[in-house]
DNA sequence: GTCCTATACCTTACACTGCAAGGTACATGG
DNA sequence: CCATGTACCTTGCAGTGTAAGGTATAGGAC
């Protein structure tokens, strides 16, 4: 009943989609996890092995910054917000994905032929 | 004026794009870059040295069929139609990609916190 | 003649990315 | 005890675009 979306979609929309989920607060790698499946409507399932690098790059780029954190159940936990380079990062990438959906359901739907 | 799509988002693209082009009937690579071009109103704009590949491995892999030809102008082209496995993976793709889309807006518009 | 542009195809070195698989650690419940 | 859930991390592999280079023909401008 899964249907796995291939990688190269992953990767295109990883960076887009974790920037946009911090807009709606700080939050961690797990939480993410669950909130990608939650936001797919369970058609998305992100593997953490994938997600852990590309919170670092997003880190390292200085688009977000994390802050490590103790639960009271003695988790540790690294927490993440957006920084104003990620805003901006966020709307660049989010134009950049229109302009290619909008072709992509232009070739699909619109079946223009040249 | 130009926003370079970053590649991650190509690469995501670029099969179901070319496979839904060639729904309309055969082509062949130097015309495709421009269809997209156009599909895309002038934003997007692909390399042909990431175009080839594409096609080549969508040759390898069954999805598409390439037959060369020989133009009045004395011009080698190299035709390309999609198979009926072809349309299949299209079918996939598109359903990942919208998969992915809906998500992606709903990150964005819907900004449902949880 | 020479040069530039367009057409039309191809390849290689490089950096980057997810995937699969493995690891660490603690809490809870059977 | 041991399985599950939480919560983080890393490595080797295969695949991908980019940038840059190459080959070749046709047509127009100068």
């Amino acid at each position: 009943m899964k249907k796995p979306v291939y990688k190269e979609l992953v990767a295109a929309s990883s960076r887009p989609m974790v920037l946009s989920i911090l807009t709606g607060g700080e939050s961690y790698g797990y939480e993410i996890l669950k909130q990608v499946k939650l936001l797919s409507g369970g058609e998305l399932e992100w593997s953490d092995g994938m997600l852990y690098p590309v919170l670092h790059r997003l880190e390292r780029d200085g688009l977000v910054a994390g802050r490590w954190e103790l639960t009271d159940q003695g988790r540790r936990r690294k927490y993440y917000r957006l920084t104003d380079r990620g805003k901006g990062q966020l709307a660049r990438d989010r134009a950049g994905w229109r302009a290619v959906h909008g072709a992509l359901e232009m070739s699909w739907g619109g079946g223009r032929r040249v």
